[in-house]
DNA sequence: TGTCTGAATATGCAACTGCATGTAGAATCC
DNA sequence: GGATTCTACATGCAGTTGCATATTCAGACA
């Protein structure tokens, strides 16, 4: 009866490829008992940056929310993951600093991220499928040139 | 440092690619003060069946897990969009009926989503390309043959 | 310095989600 | 046809999110 195809297609096709790739991450990150993509991806920017980085600076990063980064800092430090240290000459700011555990953990993730990763695309595209389809999703990123 | 492109790039632009376009959907909805992107789709399941569905075949079509669907069920109907009715031969399942608030509710969604779709791709993506990312996106949801 | 604007973070509250379990009716099997 | 098993759906609870607002400090400025 009605008439979208196209544009219908694409976001249905994103759609679904996204929520199949996350789920076998967030399937594999459960499966060792270990945290989700939100930790690996703050833990990984912290280890990135090679310096404490203040929350504010983790909210561009992750492109998160602010009370998002909030709470996630908040489940981190619980878990012994992060602490966060005053900010020496901005009293506002805190510093994210990852602990010995918040290391090891990362490191766990990243493997089990890696392995993951490889398991879902390996068997399903080819490299240069995936450099193809990298290319074309990044058109989504910014507007018309 | 860490030796993982091509997976992890290809992750990426995938999760970015998404974030984007499922942004863009929700914002137009919310411009308009319309129900999210999970109550389209519910009503658009309902449509396309051109009959009532039973809460087990919208948890089959809208691949969400059941519980999901009963409580979507639940804030559909009280917002007047959905009705359930008791199914004739079946006493554990009862039918999904679409109101008339519901239909015209579909109606405003569809267009808004509509246009915002075309919003949002038409100014970054030719057809062409659309079509191709497409055909590399669809190489994920199964394994390889 | 006192005041005013803005930035960095936290939090109360309501809505939503995941997980496990509950309830009621259907189906099967003897 | 009565017990057992399965299926459709609902729900209590804990954890998470969105939104708005609060809190604390920085910086500019009269």
């Amino acid at each position: 009866m009605s008439r979208t195809p196209q544009h219908d297609t694409a976001w249905h096709a994103l759609a679904r490829a996204y929520s199949l790739t996350r789920g076998a991450l967030e399937t594999a990150f459960k499966a060792e008992s270990l945290p989700g993509l939100e930790v690996f991806e703050a833990l990984h920017a912290l280890e990135s940056a090679n310096q404490d980085l203040t929350a504010k600076a983790l909210e561009d990063v992750l492109q998160m929310p602010q009370y998002g980064v909030s709470r996630l800092l908040d489940r981190m430090e619980k878990d012994g993951l992060i602490k966060r240290v005053a900010h020496k000459s901005d009293g506002r700011a805190k510093l994210v600093q990852m602990t010995e555990t918040g290391r090891t953990t990362l490191a766990d993730l990243a493997r089990t991220r890696k392995r993951a990763l490889a398991d879902f695309f390996g068997p399903r595209a080819k490299p240069g499928q995936l450099d193809r389809m990298v290319d074309l999703l990044s058109l989504l990123d910014t507007a018309a040139d």
